[in-house]
DNA sequence: CAAAGTTGTCTATTTTTCTAGACAACTTGT
DNA sequence: ACAAGTTGTCTAGAAAAATAGACAACTTTG
């Protein structure tokens, strides 16, 4: 009955209990809401977002199943923790030595794929690869069981021929480097963005369907220079944050 | 009648045309579709996300309202443009100089809301306010029209006592600072996250419910290391990438 | 000009989500 | 012990989303 304009959809694809979900999420993630901190109940979140009081319940069932709050029978809904991990942004950027600031915070990785093929124009450009193929090597990267990131790395195929192998012999985009004689190079440029993930990511991250990525794409470079590997990073945006390194001042 | 465990939901809160459009978005961002490009067909699509061809229909009509593509009858739909502002973070970052690549990119602030109160413990500590007050100001900005991020400064009260003011009346927070006697400040940190719009950004950034900031927490300091300005922007992933300044080496 | 393929629009139906109300099970504070 | 407030569960119905099919309007290709 509600007439509207041809082709306005009605609905913005998100159902009404995601929407509280996720504004409550904001609200623990910023600290409104503490560890321990009774949210509010059923019925107060129902009149507050105006929807049936199963409708919130619904919202409150997804944050329990991500164990990010608990419901008590009787007593009401807690928050329990806020695990986010830090991964460090900065000029010796590596992924083996990132996320730290955890108690026993050791990174694995696998490799997913690696194939030889021509580049796409804009990474041939960023690679300075004039006609060459390239390397693309999809990796993965986990702690403790969780999986953190999944990545997508650009070579030039002359420049590091054995990359592939290297990296799923040593598990490390640095240790096979070095491999390839190379034993120091630099974060040029850095761009982050965010969006939801794709099926596939959501996959291999665990996540759920329309979850969230943080994107970033890198280039490294030797010191001289000369770029060595572009990199695309997936990380899951509920899981981890970055952490820029600022040069100190002296 | 399918059964399922108690407590779980049939779905993850996402239509299925809406997963199908973020899919669509992420090949127009990362370059598998460039402008021109024809996309594929409603039937294409329903085949490949084994939909109905309506329910296809409905996340390319998404994606037009959004002008990212254009539908034409009896010839497809095709990609227009893929416009995302790029800001810049380094030591230096201040959002008034930042915006650029942009042919005119001259972004202007407004202040939304200003208060004198007592500081959640994680701000007064990051700040060194001891029992004292802070200021709390709430500003957007924009370029060209478009509102491209809100953002929460805190101060510490004693130290920049007329900020707010000052604020509100040069449009500038680096503008206000210098009144204030403060000729040059850095930033000391800035971590990156990203997670769902709140309904009231989503209302100041012109975001429909559900979509994505870039959240950026930073805290900027006096060249000898007196904390100054703790900053939480938030930014339209869909509009902006950060970029990070990495420090020259020589 | 004709055929094939595309988007746009309409009707009808099925499936899922949201609402509505009631009550049980449990906890907390008086 | 009791009252008030909370979560958990059930039934039923209304509203919205997704499916299904048909065909019109239009473009492109042969």
């Amino acid at each position: 009955m509600t007439d509207r304009l041809p082709g306005t959809r009605v609905s913005n694809g998100y159902s009404a209990w995601r929407l509280i979900a996720e504004e409550l999420r904001v609200e623990i993630g910023d600290g409104r809401l503490s560890p321990g901190d009774r949210i509010p109940t059923g019925k107060t979140l129902a009149e507050r977002f105006k929807v049936n009081r199963h409708t919130a319940r619904q919202a409150i069932a997804a944050l329990a199943e991500e164990r990010l709050v608990e419901s008590r029978r009787g007593s009401g809904t807690f928050v329990l923790g806020d695990a986010v991990r830090v991964h460090r942004i900065g000029l010796r950027t590596r992924l083996s030595n990132s996320l730290h600031e955890q108690p026993s915070a050791s990174a694995t990785g696998r490799v997913l794929h690696s194939e030889l093929e021509n580049p796409p124009a804009d990474i041939a450009e960023r690679l300075r690869i004039n006609g060459g193929k390239a390397v693309r090597v999809e990796t993965s990267r986990f702690t403790g069981g969780q999986a953190i990131s999944v990545g997508t790395h650009w070579f030039d195929a002359e420049r590091v021929p054995g990359i592939a192998a290297d990296i799923e012999r040593t598990g490390s985009v640095t240790a096979a480097l070095a491999a390839s004689g190379i034993k120091d190079y630099v974060r040029t440029s850095t761009s982050v963005g965010a969006r939801h993930a794709t099926a596939l990511e959501a996959s291999l991250l665990s996540l759920g369907p329309g979850a969230i990525v943080l994107v970033t794409e890198a280039l490294d470079s030797l010191p001289d220079g000369t770029p060595l590997q572009y990199l695309v990073s997936r990380f899951a945006a509920q899981r981890v944050r970055l952490d820029i390194e600022h040069p100190r001042i002296d």
